[in-house]
DNA sequence: ACTAAAACCGACCGATGGTCGAAAAAGGAG
DNA sequence: CTCCTTTTTCGACCATCGGTCGGTTTTAGT
């Protein structure tokens, strides 16, 4: 039962550095198995197909940075910050610049979609329980609260992937989330020096 | 150099059929040669690859409805009307239904994900343009008009593509719209009645 | 020491996208 | 019509890829 589990962690670590640095579809199982020295049959033994291998490294990946967002929940920071550190917890920005560019490289569209669908489940119960603290402080004021983080969380995922965005993007999008979660014109403001 | 454009034409409306019916990744070059009674060499003499091939068939797809969006511009209806209507030219909802099926398939992320780029980028002038005669009639008021048209168009793909959307959804999306154009509540209400 | 289960092996397979050299058609020009 | 060039067509062939399968070795419990 030992062994088996990591073997596994094993191979899902050696495909996410190979899907990172030469994406999906560039990299063969074939390339994955030299890489970690062992037979196809083996792969298969581990995994029931290759994208199947696919939704279990971005699993690895999203656990790691949900628990980034967690700790995030309970800082004791302003709201506002709050709610922009649980989705920056999720878009990396630091050196591990490399995985958001792997990500939007046009041959990763698969991998990319994947990872968005799942992270916008995970982030969604997290932003909107500090959307319900705010509103309780008064900062916030609105109903239909999952909707309306779903719809900030699609939209910051579209518009600051890759070929970055414009200023102009960056305060419309402030202006949005003002709106949209019914708070004061400027709570957000601070937003836009941390973009760029 | 006639007869080479029309045998293009044709097998690009065969692979534009075929791609919809089957899905993008699930039709094979193979396949189409042999609907279309013709030789790989042949294929391969019109084509560079299978996958420039599908932008080309993406482009024709959008050509035609973007005829019908400019055809709405012109027409003599109520802006915000207008406005739904030149979405709605882009996102078949009659017989052609299929279209919206196909790309929302899983396995054509590929494909979706070209036409909804190439979509945003078509409709995104001629929304604006609207929005402009619409800010001079006063139904709407806001700056950044391109930006703005812009994540309306990233969400309405995002929410109405397949797995149909919440009535929640359609009210925030409404509440959504008119904030961010500066309309009066309840100018978008109609759009409640359109979308089952 | 025996055995059942877990882990591993690698030859093999079908399908796929793509290549290539050569053969037909088509189209003038003399 | 003939000769030559260009366009179009052909199909055998190829490398690669994801995946299968029957069998062997290791591990672990009794």
């Amino acid at each position: 039962m030992k062994k088996g589990e990591k073997r596994k962690l094993e191979l899902l670590q050696i495909a996410y550095r190979m899907f990172i640095t030469r994406g999906y579809e560039n990299t063969s199982v074939d390339e994955i198995i030299e890489e970690a020295g062992i037979a196809k049959g083996t792969y298969y033994y581990y995994f029931e197909s290759k994208e199947a291998m696919l939704e279990d490294v971005i699993s690895m990946m999203i656990e790691k940075e949900e628990e980034k967002a967690k700790a995030f929940l309970e800082a004791d920071v302003p709201i506002p910050q709050k709610l922009v550190g649980i989705v920056a917890s999720f878009r990396p920005t630091n050196e591990e610049q490399t995985i958001g560019d792997a990500l939007n490289r046009p041959e990763n569209i698969l991998m990319h979609d994947k990872t968005t669908k799942m992270l916008i489940e995970k982030i969604t119960p997290l932003f909107s329980k500090v959307v319900e603290s705010g509103i309780e402080e008064g900062i916030f004021e609105c109903d239909n609260i999952p909707e309306r983080v779903r719809m900030i969380l699609i939209l910051s995922d579209a518009l600051f992937d890759g070929n970055g965005c414009s200023q102009n993007d960056v305060i419309v999008f402030i202006d949005l989330i003002e709106k949209l979660l019914g708070a004061k014109k400027g709570t957000m403001d601070f937003i836009k020096e941390l973009i760029r």
